[in-house]
DNA sequence: TCGCCGCGGATGGTATACCATTTTGCACCG
DNA sequence: CGGTGCAAAATGGTATACCATCCGCGGCGA
């Protein structure tokens, strides 16, 4: 997984290990330590950290060692209300201007998820699903959007990641996808809306019960993410 | 202006340069040449450059010199779609989670702009608009909408000078903001949606007239933004 | 004369060294 | 025994040196 970059391919490499837990929230990133580990200089693994941050995945200080973001509950729904307007643009768009070629794109995406769905690794499903979604973004032919939604499937990456290994309603994400594709192919706005939210909706329940389950732990949220011993 | 790092400032001056038109769109911005006019070194000029690629105001190539952005008015449309989609949102949730006192802010600001329009710099009135719609943004309570919302404005931030500049229809401007502000305090969300509709349609169709009269002077503007001599 | 090859300069990417600030721990004083 | 202050270590920010790639120009050959 070599990228055009030394930084980019550190920054999937960092991501992976954040969303995977290997650096859980709220731990410290320091650009020696982590360059080193990687093997590489301070000067790509600072701009690796960089991009994540943009990302929302690491939280920059001034003068400090950037940490990995650990958002509340409340901020994760924020940006997942941001991220429904994003894809409710983007399924209007994708209706009006979506090639039929694109759509057939989308509807095999939907099936290669369909079928790997259990065996495979969830990490990877999860990439299939971002592809997913990322596919009907690009059929709405908006670079702007796609950039921007591209952004908040990354930063909602973790959230995400989380709350589906409950295995909680996979059937229902299933035949949501199914209800997209065919709205979509139907290029009926109203129903891919309805749609879209409905999916938005199950993955808010998922990410709220996922949180609420946590809670038991003793692991508080609060509001702003606060710091949490290293 | 200096700011927490050399980076930020530099991003800042850079892009005071850009916006003013000091670096014209299409125009490489060479590592070396520009760290050396400001008297810094590589590192932190990279970094300020990756801070206004983020926002969109300079493009990156790979192993090429990044240049200014030169939107075409295709993407500067799709980017005013995006950025009206997040309004709706921040109308909707405003109307739902302003303050009172916040309300009344956007009402100051927007007797603030009808005051002093036509007499004070462009640019002031401008900083002023950017308030006036941050503000609502701000009283939707949604920290990652306001970030979003945010880069967006940056970014159309020339785009959106160019095309005030003209002085057409500076009198529905005032109107719509009244009109906003007013379904803001009555807390109607559907009048808030439409009102917002018209204004960012306004600003289209404002930028669009400006292409279309640009386009006389013969500046071709391409489908991706293309290249352009030096 | 035209075209291909190669070399040198320009430029972005990476590594490393240095600096400033912050943090931390320990010693010394009260 | 505890608090204060200083010093050393840690760490992010900056500068500089080096490397790899790309582009333009000139010479050589067909």
């Amino acid at each position: 997984m070599t990228e055009d970059t030394l930084a980019e391919a550190i920054a999937y490499e960092l991501r992976r290990e954040i969303l995977r837990g290997n650096l859980p929230p709220g731990a410290p990133i320091k650009e020696r330590d982590n360059a080193e580990r990687q093997g590489v200089s301070r000067t790509p693994m600072r701009e690796a950290i960089r991009i994540l941050a943009k990302e929302g995945l690491v939280q920059l200080r001034p003068l400090r060692s950037p940490v990995v973001a650990n958002p509340s509950l409340a901020e994760i729904i924020d940006q997942i209300r941001v991220l429904h307007a994003l894809e409710l643009l983007s399924g209007e768009l994708a209706c009006e201007k979506a090639s039929d070629d694109e759509i057939a794109a989308i509807g095999a995406l939907k099936d290669r998820i369909e079928t790997i769905y259990g065996e495979a690794d969830t990490l990877d499903v999860f990439e299939l699903d971002m592809q997913f979604h990322s596919a009907i973004v690009a059929a709405s032919h908006n670079a702007a959007l796609a950039e921007t939604h591209g952004a908040y499937m990354a930063r909602l990456w973790r959230a995400r990641y989380l709350s589906a290994r409950r295995k909680l309603s996979r059937e229902r994400v299933l035949r949501q996808h199914k209800a997209i594709h065919a709205a979509l192919a139907l290029r009926d706005v109203a129903a891919i809306k309805a749609e879209i939210g409905a999916h938005l909706g199950a993955m808010i329940a998922n990410i709220r019960d996922h949180f609420l389950e946590q809670d038991g732990d003793g692991a508080a949220q609060t509001a702003t993410g606060e710091d949490r011993p290293e």
